[in-house]
DNA sequence: CCCCTTGCCTTGGCCGTCTAGGTATAGAAG
DNA sequence: CTTCTATACCTAGACGGCCAAGGCAAGGGG
C-alpha cells in the first residue's frame, strides 16, 4: 500500500512537530498545548512523548538547547528545515488517511 | 487518559466491522471492499485481515458460516448485536480522535 | 504445464505506546 | 520541618497490532 502503515503511531509525533512549529517550546508545556488544543482528548504519556522527542532529535528534525525559568531546567526544542518538511507529510498523510478512512465509513466527519 | 489508546491500531477493526455491517460478507472480499471505498488507500494485508477477524470472531463480534461458491470455500461472516455496538463505539472514538488531532493542527480536514 | 486469481491460514519480527519507576527543584499546606 | 503538589526531565520493560513472508488449495487462461 501507498501509505505509511505506521501513521496511526506516528501520530503522536506529527501533533509534537506542529506544536514546536508555532515557536520553541519543551516537553511538559508540549503535553499541555496537545491536551488543551484537543479539548482534554489527548494526555501524551511521558513515556510516548520524551522518546518521541528523543527520536525526532536524532532524526534532526527537532534541535534543542537547555535553557533555566525559575530555577528549572528546560530542554527547549525549535522544529528545522527537515522537521518541517517532515511535518507537511505527516499532514498530507493524516488528510489521506482520514479520508480513506471516512471514505470506507461513508461519513462527513468534518472537524 | 480517556481515550483507547489502542483506537490508532483499531481503525483496522472498525473498517471491517463497517463493510461487514452492509451484510454478510468473506474476508478477501472485504478486503476488496476496504480498497474501493478508500479509493485504493487501503490494501488491507492478509496478516493483519485475517488475525482481526479471528479476534472479533472470538470477541463475538461477528459470526461465521462456510459456504462454497464455484468450487471455491468462503468463510463468511455476519455481524452480531454485540459487533453493532462495538462499531458504533469505535466510530465515536474515531470520530473523537479525529477531531482532537484536527484541533491540535487548527484545521478543517471536511472528508 | 505454468501462472494468475481467488481464498484461507500462520509464524516471527518490528516498534511505538504505556506502565511504572526514578531524579530533582519550588512553593504551598500541614 | 515535613509532606504534598506541580513542574520538569528521563528510562526499562512489557504489550500487542501490523506486516512481510511463507504455506495450502482450486479454478481458468495462455
Amino acid at each position: 500500500m501507498h501509505m505509511d502503515s505506521r501513521l496511526l503511531w506516528g501520530t503522536v509525533e506529527m501533533l509534537i512537530l506542529e506544536v514546536v512549529a508555532q515557536g520553541p517550546t519543551y516537553g511538559y508545556e508540549i503535553s499541555q498545548t496537545v491536551g488543551e488544543r484537543s479539548r482534554g482528548y489527548f494526555d501524551l504519556k511521558e513515556g510516548s512523548l520524551y522518546p518521541a522527542l528523543h527520536r525526532m532529535e536524532q532524526q534532526k528534525l527537532l534541535t534543542s538547547f537547555w535553557d533555566e525559568v525559575d530555577g528549572r531546567r528546560r530542554k527547549y526544542y525549535k522544529l528545522s528545515i527537515k522537521g518541517q518538511t517532515t511535518l507537511d507529510e505527516k499532514k498530507a498523510a493524516w488528510k489521506a488517511f482520514s479520508q480513506g478512512v471516512n471514505g470506507v465509513l461513508g461519513a462527513q466527519f468534518a472537524g
